[in-house]
DNA sequence: TTGTAAGCGTTATCAG
DNA sequence: CTGATAACGCTTACAA
């Protein structure tokens, strides 16, 4: 077992001085082509690298960044997290990951043991929780310690910093209009009964949608499952009572219910009634009949929002005169079975 | 902007010691109660808290695990994910991923990036490439280091470490004969063109079924796709000129397809043909009809593998006696509609 | 009871 | 050209 190998033994090894090494392998100008050839060679010898963690406490700079997300088993999230990651390490950035599972309490001590010197800056998308409650003391005290944030997707005005969001309203709006234009008359939207920002501007869009197009907004056409839902029941009495010939779901799993429901009870998809989904993930292309949905372009979104947080960690602004952006990042609508307009 | 405050600001402000204050703030006995008084209430108003990374300098312990996988966008690897991200941060620690995209290169770069003391431990899947490659010179760097390393899913016999793996073969045994159990005697298995050690174990599992039953191996019932296949032509050419009437595929996305190009050919599942996959994520939970898949219980393993790195990282065996284990998960066969032996 | 000093591994400044 | 020294923030013998 060859331990770690640190300037100190190579010093000692060669019988220089610590400084000497160092400069030596960093090339310095400062030290004879002699000395450094011996040193540079030793080191290679013994697979010298320096020391990461002293180099942070040096520099103050860890190279890592914190992403916190309420789920990692959750397609959208994950493909942030793979856009996030895949920038962030070309830059020579880590990324340390902890999952908030929705909770308020565990986002805070997360962001508190990372904010301790471990992480540069952090990217985050707020639990649903921690939207319930609107309480953003946590995110204050992080910015107020100068560590730069980028928020993305579940976003909140109430705290200043750069953020990445996807024009939730925008894309429902894009989404009911093009079942209206395919013909489609009753849209029933289904949502999440959580209050989550996504979700309501995903509403706002259905509503202004149809009232643009003159259509009613019915009420009973909206129907508010619980976040993870299970049982079928909910959905069963709603369509029960209603004759739809479309559906907006503000998430896949949503969507995939929906159309299995709806074939079970005999209506197809998307003859008798087109349905269109959220996140375009692996269900979506892999549903059957294949779902319509609004993609997300997670990987994007996490592109940008590292870039975003690595530029603010490496630009030494500091006290910046305070100047967030908040990119919007174009949603799309990929078209697929569920929604031929046969 | 109130900057993070350090001991020496503490003990600047308060006329003492730094060392007195880093004693102080430990409630050591040494100190005066009046003095501790003094110290921990200014540490506590100006939000005192110690800088992880001085701490991991001195200690030569980060409390970060390294975790490297092919990929986050899978179902298996991100539950995997959460049962080490869970049960490291109970213990107080963080992870730090790294995504190898299924490359050798980036394999070894991220681990060296990590092994200079940014990690106590790796948790790892090995890259596609490294085990077509079977080059495993970076994991040995790493565990002669004394960095203890676990491997699971993906592993190899070429590094001694611990390891956590379901019985792939046992698993493929049991899926097959409970198809045959059903009923079923033209069994095809569909898995991967690539040489993973897994699917080869779950195809050695598939073919003893069959034997110990008396069922003839049919090559041409076993069919290799790429990866990540995108067109069913290879599959289309495979049905097409056989008569299955149960089919086992090495992972959810292939089995949803199968089941799919069945129903386009007037096969219905699971009455002329069943089906069963493996990986029991949200595919397999919302197809249509629902699919009957081996359990790999990720979360389970990344809980064990997270709890044997950690044990290791923290006993102070240290030139250990290389004893290393290997933890066996459980899969379990998950039957739904797919296999309704109706 | 409090303080000094060394050390964790590096880098940078300044002397020699 | 090379080396001593201080510093990053903290802990911990050991002195006082």
């Amino acid at each position: 077992m060859k331990r770690k190998i640190t300037l100190k033994h190579i010093a000692r090894e060669l019988d220089v001085s610590i400084s000497t090494v160092s400069k030596a392998l960093k090339n310095s100008e400062e030290i004879s082509r002699e000395t450094k050839e011996k040193i540079q060679a030793f080191a290679k010898l013994y697979n010298y690298k320096p020391n990461n963690i002293a180099i942070s406490l040096k520099n103050k700079r860890t190279k890592n960044i914190g992403v916190i997300i309420p789920d990692i088993v959750h397609h959208f999230f994950t493909t942030v997290f793979r856009g996030i990651e895949k920038y962030a390490n070309d830059k020579g950035y880590n990324v340390i990951v902890c999952v908030s599972d929705e909770s308020f309490d565990k986002e805070v001590i997360n962001m508190e043991m990372l904010a301790n010197g471990s992480i540069d800056g952090f990217i985050m998308a707020l639990s649903a929780e921690t939207q319930l409650k609107n309480d953003y003391n946590h995110l204050k005290q992080v910015t107020d310690q100068g560590i730069p944030l980028v928020l993305f997707d579940r976003v909140t005005d109430e705290v200043n910093c750069d953020k990445v969001i996807i024009d939730d309203q925008a894309a429902a709006h894009m989404a009911v209009s093009k079942m209206i234009a395919d013909g489609r008359q009753r849209i029933a939207l289904v949502t999440t009964e959580d209050y989550l920002n996504v979700s309501s501007k995903r509403e706002e869009g259905y509503r202004k949608a149809l009232e643009e197009h003159n259509l009613p907004v019915r009420e009973e056409l909206i129907l508010r499952l619980p976040y993870q839902y299970e049982d079928e029941k909910l959905s069963e009495v709603f369509f029960a009572t209603q004759e739809v010939d479309a559906v907006l779901c503000v998430n896949e799993i949503f969507a995939v219910r929906t159309i299995r429901f709806l074939e079970d009870n005999d209506l197809r998809v998307p003859s008798d009634v087109s349905v269109i989904g959220f996140t375009d993930g692996i269900l979506s292309r892999l549903s059957n009949p294949t779902l319509s949905s609004v993609a997300q372009h997670g990987e994007e979104m996490g592109t940008i929002a590292a870039k975003m947080l690595i530029d603010k960690v490496e630009s030494d602004i500091e006290e910046g005169e305070e100047e967030y952006r908040t990119e919007v990042v174009e949603a799309t609508l990929i078209e697929r079975e569920s929604t031929r307009s046969s």
